[in-house]
RNA sequence: GGUCCUGUGGCCGAGUGGCUAGGCAGAGCUCUGCAAAAGCUCCUACAGCGGUUCGAAUCCGCUCGGGACCUCCA
């Protein structure tokens, strides 16, 4: 019986799964900064862990799932000119920064309803964590590992190193850290240049500001996930996720400033998802080279040959394994789009009589036709439970996909399969496909009126092809092709539609 | 510069040393009044050069290319 195992970055390899408590899972995962828009890139880690989730609800363990939404601009610790994010961009676009955080956190909602991610049990934002974040920073001066300097508090690293495997996470070596040359402004109150802050005092134009014990300010960057991830899981949980671009700094100070609060790693295994490149490049802000999802979704973005539905985008990540690169193009999301028609088209024809109908034979009319289905799926579990390899999953069931397009052609009995194999295919694809990797139907739901118009007319044109009548049968067709409803006669002489996007 | 990852057929991608993933595109055939869909078949690749091995896309070394992090970032 094959059991979860996951790549754990702070070892560097695979391990078996097991949770601190059992039958239960403690999960956060970074969320988005709702200072602009998420793009594709930001859709990975969503989906990913989505996954992750249902995987472990199916598996039958009680989740708490954490995702928080970072509303508070505490991005310039290093600070250049100390200016908060979402002031500075509330001001251009002459917005309060509470209307600006809401505005993207609805977006942020809505893409996410896109894409049938679930909705995590707890998501925090960081301004509503001020107070915890607070206390954090007084423990840590009191226990010797943070200081204040004009009204800011930093961590000590070199101090925390001396006792701690400091860049255990991240391979980072402390001496290359503080021996660096690159030149930031803003150094001046640390320590040591490998330093970070805890705590910022604000400056007077600041827009979001909070009393602290050191003054009006606001909180450091990395701080906010090991209070909230500490309040709602505790000093120590299962599994900690984020993109490969968080390992450092933000994860490794995350690790630094819980350890020495809680007196544990905070984290027992850390899953990074990788990124999603365009042109080869990761998709980032930095770049310039963002396709924002209401972009992607409605197809307005020059390098977009067309509009993507999200399921697309979900199989596309899907397609790939979560710790790869996955390369952005038309080409490769317009596979994607085909192949999961195909996929849904032929696991939609699992509803089909054929495969509901009672069944007399006892036993496999092909053995090893059964054989292999029943090896296949299998496989699935084998590979979702190999580190989410969900390629290799998805892989399995386009192999299935010929067998079951053959029986619903008549090209193969369904009798070839035993009822056992017969219901293990409908109930575990169903399980799969739609319960752990959280993928629906492209298409609108049925209107029932429409339904019964489709009928007419199928009905009108089956009886016209009788009598040879083929200028009303292809009419009927050729203009429902314009409305965008794509008929498909099949081997039994029926006849299946589907509205096209 | 430092740390690390990576280079697979037209495109995207999976790959645990031996059993040619899969998707998309392309070609042919079958089914079919035609079309679409579907089925079958074909296209058999692992950057380069060495090495280890009976055997390497998979391990090691070097070279070349791409990328990530070290600064906001998923």
């Amino acid at each position: 019986m094959s059991t979860l195992r996951l790549y754990n970055s702070l070892t560097r390899q695979k391990e078996p799964f097991h949770p601190l408590v059992k039958g239960r899972v403690g999960m956060y995962v970074c969320g988005p900064t709702v200072s602009g828009e998420s793009h594709l890139g930001h859709a990975r880690p969503y989906i990913t862990f989505d996954v992750v989730y249902r995987y472990l609800l199916h598996l039958g363990y009680q989740v708490r799932y954490v995702r928080n939404i970072t509303d508070a601009g505490h991005f310039e610790e290093e600070g250049r000119e100390a200016i908060d994010k979402i002031a500075n961009k509330s001001k251009l676009e002459q917005l309060e920064p509470m209307e600006l955080v809401s505005k993207y956190t609805r977006l942020y909602h809505w893409a996410m309803e896109q894409f049938n991610t679930l909705p995590p049990s707890v998501e925090p934002t960081a301004t509503g964590h001020i107070v915890e974040q607070i206390e954090m920073i007084k423990q840590l001066i009191e226990a010797g590992y943070a200081y204040e300097v004009n009204g800011s508090v930093y961590f000590d690293v070199k101090k925390y190193a001396a006792g701690h495997e400091y860049g255990k996470l991240s391979g980072r070596i402390l001496d290359d850290l503080l021996e660096t040359t690159r030149e930031l402004e803003g150094q001046e109150e640390k320590r040591n240049r490998a330093d970070f802050a805890l705590w910022k005092a604000a400056a007077p134009e600041h827009i979001m500001r909070w009393a602290s014990p050191w003054g009006v300010g606001y909180p450091g960057w990395h701080i906010e996930c090991s209070a909230m991830a500490t309040k709602y899981l505790g000093k120590q949980f299962d599994i900690h996720g984020g993109g490969m671009d968080l390992l450092f700094p933000h994860h490794e100070s995350e690790i630094a400033q819980s350890t020495i609060c809680n007196h544990t790693a905070p984290v027992r295994y850390w899953m990074h998802n990788n990124m999603i490149t365009i042109n080869g490049r990761k998709m980032g802000q930095s770049y310039n080279n963002v396709i924002r999802l209401t972009e992607l979704f409605a197809g307005t973005h020059p390098e977009l040959s067309q509009a993507y539905h999200p399921m697309t985008v979900r199989f596309f990540i899907l397609q790939s394994h979560y710790r790869s690169t996955l390369d952005f193009s038309n080409e490769a999301l317009q596979a994607a789009e085909k192949g999961l028609k195909r996929l849904w088209d032929a696991y939609s024809g699992l509803n089909a009589p054929v495969w509901s109908e009672p069944f007399v034979h006892p036993t496999a009319g092909d053995a090893e036709l059964d054989q292999r289905m029943n090896r296949l799926l299998d496989e699935v579990l084998e590979f979702v439970n190999d580190d989410f390899n969900t390629a290799k999953a998805l892989a399995n069931f386009f192999e299935m996909v010929s067998v079951w397009n053959s029986i619903k052609d008549g090209l193969i009995s369904i009798t070839a399969l035993s009822p056992a194999t017969i219901q293990r295919i409908r109930t575990e694809t169903k399980t799969w496909l739609e319960d752990v990797f959280g993928l629906q139907a492209v298409t609108e739901a049925d209107n029932e009126k429409l339904s019964g118009v489709m009928d007419l007319l199928l009905e009108i044109r089956k009886e016209a092809k009788l009598r040879k009548d083929f200028s009303t049968s292809d009419k009927i067709r050729d203009q429902l092709i314009t409305l965008g409803i794509q008929l498909k006669d099949e081997k039994g002489g029926g006849t299946s539609w589907m509205i096209d996007n």
